[in-house]
DNA sequence: CGCTTCATTGATCAATCTCAACTCGCGTGG
DNA sequence: CCACGCGAGTTGAGATTGATCAATGAAGCG
C-alpha cells in the first residue's frame, strides 16, 4: 500500500491524524505500520476500529511508571526514551533506550503492568493503542504477528546481550558496544549521516552509567580515554566514530 | 480434563508414552499440559496430530548449540539445563536456569536459531515439538497462547532481573537472589521439602558463578561465609535455608 | 590406583567506586 | 546586568570489591 493511498484512507477514517508516520523514520520497521494497513486492508470484513491517541513527553518526563495498571500500549515515534529500574538505595539500572518505531514493550500486549518505567530522554512523541484492540488485530493479521514475533525476538535479544555485557565484560568493552549498538540501531531508521559516521546522541554520561552499570565518573574517564585515543568525537549533543574499526576491536576483544 | 482420561485418550492417540507427564512437577505450569489437550480436544474438527519425541541427555551434555538450525522446540521434562552464551575468551554467562517445565527459550516458537547453547546440569529429559505444528496449535487454541505468553512474559522478568543484578548489586546480593529465585520456582513445582525449606540442588559452584558474572573462586568465598553465618547449609547436592529472613535481608539489601 | 573435577584458603593485584574539588554553561531572579 | 544555584562533566587520591594466582585437599570415577 503505498503513501497515498494510506493518507487518503487514513483520513477518511476514524483514526486520528497520522500525517507524521510518513515521516517516521522507523516506519516499516515498526508495529504502527502493520497495525494501520491491518485496519484498513481487513480482508473482506469491516475494518476493526483501532483507537490510537498521540502523546508528547518534554525530556525527563516519565511516560509510565512500574505501579500503574495501563489498558494502553505506547509506541515511540520520535525521541529517545528509556526503561528503567529503580533501586530502593536510588540507583538506577536502564533496560533498554527505545528509539523511534520500537514499542515500549512487547510484554504489554499482554500484561497491564510493566515491570519497569519508562522515561524520555529527549522530547518524545508517542502513540499508545488500546491493548485488547490491538491484540484482537494481531489474531486477525498474519502480518502483525509476524512484526510482534520479530520485535519480541529482537527485544529478547537485546536483554541477552546486555547480560553477557554486565556480567563478563570491561567497562571499555561495555560502553563501546553500548555505542556502537545504537548506531547500528539508529542506521536501520536511516538516523545516521555522513563518514566518518555522525549520530544525534542525547544521553547525558549518567544514562550510559545507568545502562552500563558504572558510575558517571567511571563513564567520564572511559569516554575520555576514546576521545583521547581518537576513536570518537562527542561534542553538542553528537556523537561521530572516527575510527570504526578500532573502535569495534575495544569492543570486542578481551 | 483429568489424568484417567487423558491417558486414556494419549494411549489411543499417534502421541508417543507420556506416562510420565502425569508425575511431571509442572504440569500445569508448562505448555505441555495445553499443547496435549489441544491435540485431543480440537473443538469441532479432527485432532491435529502433533509430533514429539523424548529425549535423554547426561549431565554436561549440549542439547542444542547455538550455529545449529532447528526446527524443533525442547521442553525440559525432568533435570536441570542452563542456557549459555560463550565468549572468545573461553567465558560463559548462563542467561538462564532451565527447570522442568520449562520451554527452552519462547523465541524459538519464532525463530529457528537459538542465540544461546543448552547444556544439561543433570541428567535431563526433555521433549520436542515441531515448530510449525506447534505455531499452528497456538493459533488455533487461545488457551495454548494464553501459556505462552505467560511463559514469555515470566522468561523476559527473569532476564530484566538478572540485568538489574548484574547491573547493581554486590556479589553477595547476586548470590543470594540466584538462590532465593531458584528456591522460588522450586517451589512452584513443589520441589521443596521440609521446614526450614530444603531442596535438590545440583550447581556446581561453577554454575553460580558463570551466572552471577563472577569467579568461582569468589563464590566459594561468599557461599562459606553464607555458611558462617547461618544463613544456608549445603552438603551432598542438597541445600537448606536455615535462616530465611536473614537471607531475604542479605538479597534485597543495600 | 591414579585422574580429573570441584572446593577451599591465602596473598596479591587490578578495576572500579567513592569522595572531593573544580570548571563550565545555563537559566533564574534580583 | 549580575549573582546565584544547579546539573553536567572532569580530574585526582585513596578505598573497596572482586579477580588472579597458587597451593592444597577432598570427592568422584574409570
Amino acid at each position: 500500500m503505498n503513501a497515498q493511498l494510506a493518507l487518503k484512507k487514513m483520513q477518511a477514517s476514524t483514526v486520528p491524524a497520522q500525517l507524521y508516520c510518513e515521516a517516521c523514520p522507523a516506519y516499516e520497521l515498526s508495529l504502527c505500520q502493520a497495525a494501520c494497513e491491518a485496519t484498513w486492508a481487513c480482508p473482506g470484513s469491516k475494518p476493526l476500529p483501532v483507537n490510537q491517541t498521540e502523546h508528547t513527553a518534554p525530556a525527563r518526563r516519565t511516560i509510565c511508571r512500574e505501579q500503574d495498571l495501563h489498558d494502553a500500549v505506547p509506541i515511540i515515534c520520535s525521541g529517545w526514551a528509556a526503561s528503567i529500574v529503580m533501586l530502593s538505595d536510588g540507583s538506577r539500572q536502564i533496560l533498554s533506550f527505545l528509539l523511534p518505531g520500537d514499542i515500549v514493550s512487547t510484554a504489554l500486549l499482554f500484561e497491564p503492568r510493566p515491570h519497569c518505567l519508562v522515561e524520555a530522554i529527549t522530547e518524545v512523541r508517542y502513540r499508545t493503542f488500546k491493548r485488547t484492540e490491538l491484540r484482537q488485530l494481531l489474531f486477525a493479521h498474519p502480518n502483525l504477528m509476524e512484526k510482534l514475533s520479530k520485535a519480541w525476538i529482537d527485544e529478547k535479544s537485546r536483554a541477552d546481550q546486555l547480560i553477557v555485557d554486565l556480567g563478563r565484560r570491561t567497562a571499555d568493552e561495555r560502553i563501546a558496544r553500548l555505542i556502537l549498538n545504537l548506531v547500528d540501531r539508529l542506521r536501520k531508521r536511516d538516523m545516521v549521516r555522513g563518514n566518518p559516521m555522525e549520530v544525534e546522541f542525547p544521553l547525558r554520561q549518567h544514562h550510559i552509567a545507568d545502562a552500563t552499570g558504572l558510575t558517571p565518573v567511571h563513564v567520564s574517564k572511559v569516554l575520555s580515554e576514546f576521545r583521547r585515543s581518537g576513536l570518537i568525537k562527542i561534542s553538542e549533543r553528537s556523537l561521530s566514530i572516527l575510527d570504526l574499526a578500532g573502535f569495534r576491536r575495544v569492543a570486542n576483544m578481551r
